[in-house]
DNA sequence: ATTAGTATTATAGTATGATTTATCGCCGCT
DNA sequence: AGCGGCGATAAATCATACTATAATACTAAT
């Protein structure tokens, strides 16, 4: 089941050998070079791309950064298993999106935004300092103002999420933006949280509540509150399943050394 | 000024574009190419590091692809910010430790395990085949027979990790695997879990418990299970603080749709 | 004096061909 | 059957030349 389709943009103007890596990268995700194949020799890609050895092979080591492949001499450039893609790079989970997402990858999103964020907005709740608050709070604002563009909800959105994340103080939450801005622009494809009024002010007020919590650095509350926020998000889009695997789980954390 | 001082690790004759990305790359961990200062112009890095303009290249590509580094036509390359990086990327991490991690860093890593694993046991519970678990008991056993050898020990509690974390059927989870190994490895150098009988046997205990769990697909107790284990690992690194910053937050979690 | 448009120029990006190096598969030898 | 050398092959590297882009400086019109 495919809910999403690439909404192939424009792709204005870029570089010869991103274009390239994107290229490999879609079709690696869609199957066309199946994992654990050995995929066309450099000749052959140059001609397929119409590029240069040098562009190709940049966009070659760029993919092998980011775990998807890894070239060795005479036996060429392999397709890697899933388990070394660095599932939370940016560009990968963008392929994802544009070749199309099913409702499993949708719920692994979910998943780890459920692991994560609830825990992030209860550090965030600890040590937020009050600059990082007030950009929360413009975060919160620009969704307020944005109750009819779908795309500029999904966009104040994130830069409230990612306020939340950065304030958590710890780096690895900090580089998950990626993760939560697909999440958001591929449920809110299928169902608009401005679609209605109604819909729209409940949003909002979850979104609130977590900012409130945050405020008054209640960290137990902000948790909550999160938590309920992304439950709903994945319940509008049909994620949640009728048995839930885990009811309620309890989770002991500690504050690092600061 | 030789900035790749080829310490560590005998390096057994990598190539010369991975060669350069890692010096590059501790060069910007050790804050000897800071953030947002544009490095060395194509020219100059050449000299710098004696390889050709190829190589160069390519390395400087690997760099863009984890988030560090940004080229832009006329300005230069700049070393992005930090919440630009992949911090999740096994290469990052990798530089990080190399350069020496300090308590702080250490304790954002127990952090994220304590976001991750406590639930990625959780999933394993309810998923997991029976081939899975039979992985994660020989990483077990593995361990049991490693009691002399730290680096023996390292690697096979690695392995029980991963064979968790693969269990868990979220990609997500399953790419994080560079963060454990990072974790285990910086803990078990501060303090070895081989050092004494009883300290072995206490660290058995805690993984034979998750294992069992598991084993019995029961997610609530393999949650606390790892928790504990967790908890305790980050304790006899003296990360956790006097003031535990979040006591106890109930996390509601769901399952995916398979 | 301000602005708009244009030329300059530094720098990354791309192209091409030559050369080197590592690995596989084959063949012959033991 | 097993081992070791040899050649073919494809990636890795080097060297050089050329192109595209954008920041800067300069000029001219208002």
């Amino acid at each position: 089941m495919v809910l999403m389709h690439g909404t192939h943009r424009p792709s204005r103007a870029r570089s010869a050998h991103d274009l390239v890596a994107h290229g490999i990268g879609q079709n690696i995700m869609e199957g066309r070079f199946p994992i654990g194949s050995i995929l066309p020799g450099d000749a052959e890609l140059m001609e397929l791309f119409g590029v240069s050895r040098t562009a190709l092979r940049e966009a070659l080591k760029t993919l092998a950064a980011k775990g998807l492949i890894e070239s060795k001499t005479k036996v060429g450039t392999k397709v890697m298993d899933r388990n070394n893609w660095n599932m939370f790079d940016a560009d990968i989970l963008d392929w994802h999106l544009q070749v199309g997402v099913d409702a499993r990858f949708l719920g692994w999103l979910f998943e780890i935004r459920q692991m994560l964020e609830p825990l992030a907005c209860a550090t965030a709740a600890v040590r937020r300092t009050p600059e990082q608050l007030d950009a929360m709070h413009r975060g919160l604002r620009a969704m307020y103002e944005c109750e009819t563009s779908r795309q500029g909800f999904t966009k104040a959105d994130l830069i409230f999420h990612q306020a939340i994340l950065e304030a958590s103080g710890n780096p690895f939450l900090q580089s998950i933006g990626s993760v939560i801005g697909a999440a958001l622009a591929t449920s809110f494809t299928i169902s608009s949280p401005v679609s209605s009024d109604e819909r729209f002010k409940e949003v909002m007020q979850q979104h609130q509540a977590v900012f409130d919590a945050i405020e008054q650095r209640d960290p137990s509350a902000a948790s909550d509150a999160m938590s309920d926020l992304i439950l709903q998000a994945a319940e509008r889009v049909r994620i949640k399943h009728a048995e839930s695997a885990l009811a309620s789980v309890q989770i002991h954390t500690f504050s690092g050394v600061d």
